[in-house]
RNA sequence: GCGCCAGUGGCGGAAUGGUAGACGCGCUGGUCUUAGGAACCAGUGGGCAACCGUGGGGGUUCGAGUCCCUCCUGGCGCACCA
């Protein structure tokens, strides 16, 4: 028996599943019903993404309390799940904002303290001042917070990471083992990673103690180096400016109204040249990245575009060092070395070598790795998600919490206004007796990311009840995930803290496993036309009439417009809610409609056309098993062989929108044959294939036809049956298709050709001309090639 | 700007280098009628035809939607990453 780990990602309990969730989980449902019916063990979890900001914004705007909900969402949208018919094993079901799940995670924390990938530290932060809480990258819209349109500050802040930058370098070379991964994804989070290759560099400032270290993918045009620019939040900038003048800087560039609009300041200091015995000027730009390689550059504006922006503006030499026509300045190609008295006549990679070989020996640089990725920034200013396990004094010291003093369990007793984290205002919940040192101490008041908490609750799952967060031999066994599928928007950060959180296990726990998922799978959104009225409101489709082919709004009469198909959104309102489709239409319907017309990877349009083709087809299906009567004809076992066939080749590729044709091509072979099956044994196959993709009926056609509740094991196929005897073989002349002709397979070409060539069609093309070749691909063609 | 992916009938989409358009939607004509959100039958790439047809142009091949080069268009991602 073999183990399969199906998984979908799982919802955050907004109150009501929409249709993205639908098509999500009836894609999961078939290939696990699929892998059940052919023996597997399969493990099909579903639970709660249960943290999160919009609970407690909920909380707020209708004066509840975000656990009562988010418990009240989950009761909901489990009554709709399971609506769906979906084989799920509810037995392992969690939540991540129960206690039963956060007090492991706060274990976590601690495992991850004490093996040095969760530190401290100060931070630049989002901070909204009006909600006085700290936002994520993508709550920051044009700058204004999300909520409350105020604009969002940059503040420093003490807090929390992970260091996945640890991992780096297997995170980005591990993309390469995932072969069942969309490539697009891997390439997403390869550019995330962002590894560059290249040297450290040392220039001395001169006439002072200090150094600046400069990262650079080039050091092959060192020579060609005529100023340096630093960043304005770099660390020796506040050596040689008050914080007046670099305010004044801070608002300048903050003012420059097109970024991309090179400015600079220049310094009061000079470094020295590494090689050459020149003095090089050194500014604050502002287009230096602070957060990139050292946070400073060197300059060398014959070879990088930016930097020749920069000197053309600020007037500055361009020393060419590679060779190129000056026509073609900024040149940042391959080329021969010039002006470079180390390096001169070299090419890149030589140059490069040669170069850094120089700098190691002269101990003023290195070889270096530099990458975008940065450390995982996990506080959070909010009240609902996890505690994160830590005392601090009032000396300013902390202590991470030890695992015997946990859980450290949210109070339900807050006091939420939407100003700032309710934890930091409820002071007997914050103020403690350090049971170790018996002095006053103060809990940690901000909570974790929640994309901590989906970072390893597909390895809760394989024993939500064990006392530890996991059992290391179910991990051992029963990762990866076979099969995960979800939305192609969780391609960078869900999925790389989800395999930076299991390396980082494996490495604490000494796991086995190294990728949390074997094989991803991104579904496509579901898409609708939009409707508008003519005032600019939108139209929810089923508020939408049509009367002699003009769209009006069913109530007021408004003459409606209709936009063009757009990503289901609740702004744009051209939503279809799956209860009123699952009661006008049925779950079978529903999950046909699911997998219909488009392949599941791309967008399916949602139109009323298609989901009432499902139906027919639905009630189709029902109407041909009604009829009490047996009638096969002598292909019927070989076209049923082929529909498993086929059924089971595009289940196991995602290519489910083909097994709704093959359905079709079944079912239209059967009626025009007038083929009866009823309860003959070949009808069982039929069902059994129809199973995984519309269980209900399947369920319950086998119930009324075989009187048996039990849907059987999936057909062993017999490829004897599936290899053709009768073939249409085509003949071309000169490699254009001119006839078909009926034989056997396995004919004799000599035979064959005998009996072509008197084919009027044929005779016709090849009368005046000569055959100089044939060509026959035995079973699939024939080409006669003339002159 | 850089990277990735994709361009096939009116539409969604099928095609291990070997009959392009499976299957569905829509449409046309017809049948039946316990007038249905049905069902059934026939047809449906273009052209009167020879023929022409998979974004344009080259190439490889007996043969290209499929492979190579190039350009165009669209989508997605990243975006001053040194």
């Amino acid at each position: 028996m073999q183990k399969k780990y199906i998984l979908e990602m799982f919802p955050y309990p907004s109150g009501n599943i929409h249709m993205g969730h639908v098509r999500n989980y009836v894609i999961g449902d078939i290939c696990a019903r699929y892998h059940k019916l052919k023996g597997d063990e399969v493990i099909h979890p579903m639970g709660w993404d249960a943290f999160g900001l919009p609970a407690e914004n909920a909380a707020i705007q209708f004066n509840t309390h975000p656990q009562d909900w988010t418990f009240e969402n989950i009761k909901n949208m489990k009554d709709q799940l399971k609506k769906l018919d979906l084989d799920l094993d509810w037995d392992r079901e969690l939540a991540t904002c129960n206690e039963g799940y956060y007090q492991f995670q706060q274990e976590l924390f601690i495992d991850l303290y004490n093996a040095g990938l969760a530190y401290k530290k100060d931070a630049l932060v989002n901070w909204d001042p009006e909600d006085q809480t700290v936002l994520a990258n993508e709550q920051v819209i044009d700058g204004k917070g999300w909520r409350t349109g105020a604009l969002v500050e940059q503040k420093v802040l003490s807090q929390w990471f992970f260091k996945i930058t640890n991992y780096a370098e297997e995170l980005l070379n591990d993309l390469d083992k995932l072969t069942l991964w969309p490539e697009k994804v891997k390439t997403m989070q390869k550019n995330w990673i962002g590894k560059s290759i290249g040297a450290e560099i040392e220039f001395q400032i001169i006439g002072k103690d200090d150094q600046l270290n400069i990262f650079t993918t080039r050091p092959d045009t060192i020579y060609g180096a005529t100023f340096i620019a630093i960043s304005v939040n770099h660390k020796l900038v506040s050596k040689y400016l008050n914080e007046n003048e670099i305010e004044k800087i801070k608002k300048s560039f903050s003012d420059n109204i097109d970024d991309k609009e090179k400015q600079g300041f220049l310094l009061n200091i000079k470094c020295k040249h590494p090689i050459l015995e020149k003095e090089i000027p050194v500014y604050i730009a502002n287009f230096v990245l602070d957060n990139y390689g050292e946070g400073a550059i060197f300059g060398c504006p014959a070879h990088d575009e930016r930097d020749y922006e920069f000197a053309i503006k600020y007037n500055l030499p361009i020393v060419k060092v590679v060779q190129c026509n000056d026509s073609e300045l900024p040149f940042s190609h391959d080329g021969e070395i010039i002006n470079s008295p180390l390096l001169n006549g070299l090419r890149k990679t030589e140059a490069i070598k040669k170069i850094i070989e120089y700098f190691e020996d002269k101990n003023i640089g290195k070889a270096s790795i530099n990458y975008k990725l940065r450390d995982w920034g996990v506080s959070r200013q909010r009240y609902w998600g996890c505690p994160i396990p830590v005392l601090y004094y009032e000396d300013g010291t902390y202590r991470v919490l030890e695992k015997s003093e946990l859980p450290v369990l949210l109070p339900y007793d807050v006091n939420l206004n939407g100003k700032g984290n309710a934890l930091l205002s409820h002071d007997s919940w914050r103020k403690v007796i350090c049971p170790k040192t018996n002095k006053i101490a103060f809990r940690e008041t901000d909570t974790l990311d929640t994309f901590v908490d989906s970072s390893w609750y597909y390895i809760r799952f394989l024993d939500n009840k064990f006392d530890k967060p996991f059992d290391d031999k179910k991990v051992n066994e029963y990762l990866p995930v076979d099969k995960y599928i979800g939305g192609i928007e969780h391609a960078i950060l869900h999925l790389l803290y989800s395999r930076f959180f299991m390396k980082a296990l494996r490495d604490i726990y000494n796991l086995s496993v190294s990728e949390p998922f074997k094989q991803l799978f991104t579904q496509g959104m579901i898409t609708h036309k939009t409707y508008k009225t003519q005032g600019g409101e939108w139209v929810m489709p089923k508020e939408v009439i049509t009367i002699n082919g003009e769209l009006f709004r069913d109530k007021t009469k408004e003459f409606i417009q209709e936009g063009p198909s757009e990503k289901m959104s609740k702004s744009k309102k051209n939503v279809v809610e799956p209860d009123d489709i699952l009661q006008n239409y049925g779950i079978d319907a529903t999950r046909f409609f699911m997998i219909s017309d488009s392949p599941p990877d791309r967008e399916l349009e949602w139109t009323d056309e298609g989901i009432q083709s499902s139906k027919n087809l639905v009630r189709r299906i029902e109407r041909y098993f009604s009829f009490d009567k047996t009638n096969l004809k002598s292909d019927t076992k070989k076209m049923v062989e082929k529909f498993v066939y086929s059924i089971e080749k595009n289940i196991l590729n995602f290519s489910l929108n083909k097994c709704v044709a093959d359905i079709y091509t079944l079912f239209n072979y059967l009626e025009k044959e007038k083929v009866y099956l009823s309860n003959h044994e070949i009808s069982k196959k039929i069902l059994i294939c129809l199973y995984p993709i519309v269980p209900q009926m399947s369920l319950n056609l086998t119930k009324k036809l075989f009187k048996s509740n039990e849907i059987g094991d999936w057909p062993y196929i017999n490829t004897d049956l599936l290899l053709e005897t009768d073939i249409n073989l085509p003949i071309q002349v000169s490699g254009k298709l001119v006839t078909t002709i009926k034989t056997k397979k396995g004919y004799v070409e000599k035979e064959i050709l005998e009996s072509i060539y008197e084919i009027d069609k044929i005779k016709n093309k090849i009368l005046d001309r000569k055959v100089i070749r044939v060509i026959n691909v035995q079973d699939k063609i024939i080409n006669i090639i003339t002159n």
